[in-house]
RNA sequence: GGAGAGCUGGCCGAGUGGUCGAAGGCACCUGACUCGAAAUCAGGCGUACCGGCAACGGUACCGUAGGUUCGAAUCCUACGCUCUCCGCCA
C-alpha cells in the first residue's frame, strides 16, 4: 500500500510515476474520497467532543441532580444517534477509500528503466557460455520423457494439465536441488523457515496477492477460507506483521523451501509443453526485512545470493533489471535472473528479485524500533526466489545433456545424489 | 469434534458501566549519585488521525465485528485465536 498522505499531497505526481507502469489505472472518485473522508472526520470527531463533554455533566448529575439528568438524557440521545449516522457514512467512504488504496500498485524506484514492455528491461550482466553440443539440443521434456523420468500424460489423467509426475532419478534430483539450495543459502547468513502452505485472506492481501489478482489463487472448499500460497514469500512476510522488531538486528534475513501453488489463469495457451509453467512447483524463498537504507544495497545482495547457485551449478545466466512496465504489482525494483535453456534456444526467468520498500510493511504493519525509546518505523521488505526448483531441473537437463539422451550432473550435487554423476532412465 | 479457561500498552499484569488511555512491575530514555559501572533515587516513556510554528488541545484504539446504554475495557451476541482436559488422527 502507498502512503495515503503522500498520495494525497502529490497526487499527480503519484499518478504521473504509477502511469509508467501501463495497463489501467484506476484511482475511482479516490480524489474526491480523500476530502470527503476528512471532512467527515472533523465533523464526527466534533460530535463525539461534545458527547464527551456532556456525558461529563450526566456524571455529576447523576449523584446530585436526578430531575436534570432526564432531561439531559433526551437531548443526548439524539445527539448519540447523530454520531451513529455520522459513523455509518464515514464506514462506507472508509471501505471505498481502503478497496482503492489496496489496488494501486506500488512506486517505481527512480532508479527502474521506464519502459512500455518487457523488451525494455535491461541485461545488467551475464554469466559463463552457452554450452555448445555436436548435435541438436533437445528440449528438456524430450529427454525427461524419453529416459521415462517426467510423466505428463499421467498426471493429466489424475490432475489434469499444468501438472506432472517425476520418476528415479530425477524425483530424486528435485529433493537433491531444494536441499543444496537451502544449503547455499544458510551457509551464506539465511534462517531457514519452513512455513505453511495455506494462509489466510489477510495474508494474501499483506504481500499483494489480494485483492487485486484472487483469480490467479487457489482457494479450498472447507468451511475457513484458505488460499494456497503462490510463492513462500506470502507465510514468510507474513511471519513478522504486526510485530515491532529490534533494529539493532535488521535486515533479518530467511530462506523456505515450499511448494508453490498458481492457477495460471491469464496463460491460457502458453508455455504448454513442459515443466516451465505448473499449477504447483518447488521454490525456495529468500526473504529480507530491513531498514529502508538498507534495502537497495540488501537487494544488489539478494541477486548476489540467488545467483551464487547458478555459478555453483555452471549455468549460464544473465541479471536483468526490469523496466517500469514489467515490475510486479508489490515491487518498486526488480531484478530478473535468466538461466539459458540450449534446447529452447532461449533466457528462462528462474528468479525473480524484489525490494517491496514499505509497501508490504505498510499492509502488514511491519515495523522496527531503530534505538531504545525511538518511534517505530516501517521495515523494508524483499523477495527473491533462490531458485524456482523445477525450472533449475530444466536447465540441468538441457545444459547438461549429451546426445545419447543420459544427463550428466554437475559434481556439487554428487553429496545430495547419493554419489551419483549422471541421471539414469527409470 | 466435545467441555472448560482466557485474550488489556514493547513484555508481564490489575481493572466496581461514568473518577480509565487504563494501577503496578519489567524493559527503555533523561537526570542525580559514581573515576566509570552496578545498585539506588527523581522524572519521562503506546499507536494513529485532526488542529497548531510550538507548548499543547481534540478524537479513536483494551482480540475482531455487531448490539444494549446518555455513557462500555467492564453487560449481551457472533466470530477469531491461545491454553487445559476428552475423543480422533499422521
Amino acid at each position: 500500500m502507498l502512503d495515503p498522505k503522500k498520495v494525497a499531497q502529490n497526487f499527480d505526481a503519484v499518478v504521473e510515476r504509477l502511469s509508467t507502469r501501463g495497463g489501467n489505472l484506476d484511482f475511482g472518485d479516490f480524489r474526491a474520497l480523500i476530502a470527503e473522508r476528512s471532512a467527515l472526520y472533523v465533523s464526527l470527531e466534533s460530535l463525539q467532543a461534545k458527547r464527551n463533554a456532556a456525558n461529563e455533566e450526566m456524571k455529576r448529575a447523576a449523584k446530585q441532580d436526578p430531575a436534570a439528568l432526564e432531561r439531559l438524557r433526551g437531548d443526548l440521545r439524539t445527539l448519540s444517534q447523530e454520531i451513529k449516522e455520522k459513523e455509518r457514512q464515514l464506514a462506507a467512504v472508509e471501505e471505498r477509500y481502503q478497496a482503492v488504496l489496496l489496488t494501486l500498485p506500488n512506486l517505481p524506484d527512480p532508479s527502474v528503466p521506464v519502459g512500455t514492455s518487457e523488451a525494455d528491461n535491461v541485461v545488467v550482466r551475464t554469466w559463463g557460455e552457452p554450452p555448445r553440443f555436436p548435435f541438436t539440443a533437445k528440449q528438456h521434456f524430450e529427454i525427461g520423457e524419453q529416459q521415462g523420468l517426467l510423466d505428463f500424460e499421467r498426471a493429466a489423467k489424475v490432475s489434469g494439465s499444468r501438472f506432472v509426475f517425476y520418476r528415479g532419478d530425477l524425483a530424486r534430483l528435485e529433493r537433491a536441488l531444494v536441499s543444496f539450495m537451502i544449503d547455499v543459502h544458510t551457509e551464506r547468513g539465511y534462517t531457514e523457515l519452513l512455513p505453511p502452505y495455506l494462509v489466510s485472506r489477510a495474508a494474501m492481501t499483506v504481500t499483494g496477492q489480494l485483492p487485486k489478482f484472487e483469480d490467479d489463487a487457489f482457494e479450498t472448499a472447507g468451511p475457513d477460507e484458505r488460499f494456497l500460497i503462490p510463492t513462500a514469500e506470502v507465510p514468510v512476510t507474513n511471519y513478522h506483521a504486526d510485530e515491532i522488531l529490534d533494529g539493532e538486528r535488521l535486515p533479518l534475513r530467511y530462506c523456505a523451501f515450499s511448494p508453490c501453488f498458481r492457477a495460471e489463469a491469464g496463460a491460457a495457451g502458453r508455455d504448454t509443453r513442459g515443466l516451465i509453467r505448473m499449477h504447483q512447483f518447488h521454490k525456495v524463498e529468500l526473504v529480507k526485512f530491513t531498514k529502508p537504507e538498507q534495502s537497495m544495497e540488501a537487494l544488489e545482495r539478494m541477486v548476489d545470493d540467488a545467483t551464487e547457485v547458478l555459478r555453483r551449478l555452471g549455468l549460464h545466466h544473465r541479471v536483468v533489471l526490469l523496466c517500469t512496465a514489467d515490475l510486479g504489482f508489490a515491487s518498486m525494483k526488480t531484478y530478473d535472473l535468466e538461466v539459458w535453456l540450449p534446447g529452447a534456444g532461449t533466457f528462462r526467468e528462474i528468479s525473480s528479485c524484489s525490494n517491496c520498500g514499505d509497501f508490504q510493511a505498510r499492509r502488514g504493519m511491519i515495523r522496527f524500533r531503530p534505538a531504545p525509546g525511538e518511534k517505530p518505523q516501517l521495515c523494508h521488505t524483499l523477495n527473491g526466489s533462490g531458485l524456482a526448483v523445477g525450472r533449475t531441473l530444466v536447465a540441468l537437463l538441457e545444459n547438461y545433456q549429451r546426445e545419447d539422451g543420459t544427463v550428466r550432473l554437475p559434481d556439487v550435487l554428487a553429496p545430495y545424489m547419493g554419489g551419483r554423476t549422471e541421471l539414469r532412465s527409470a
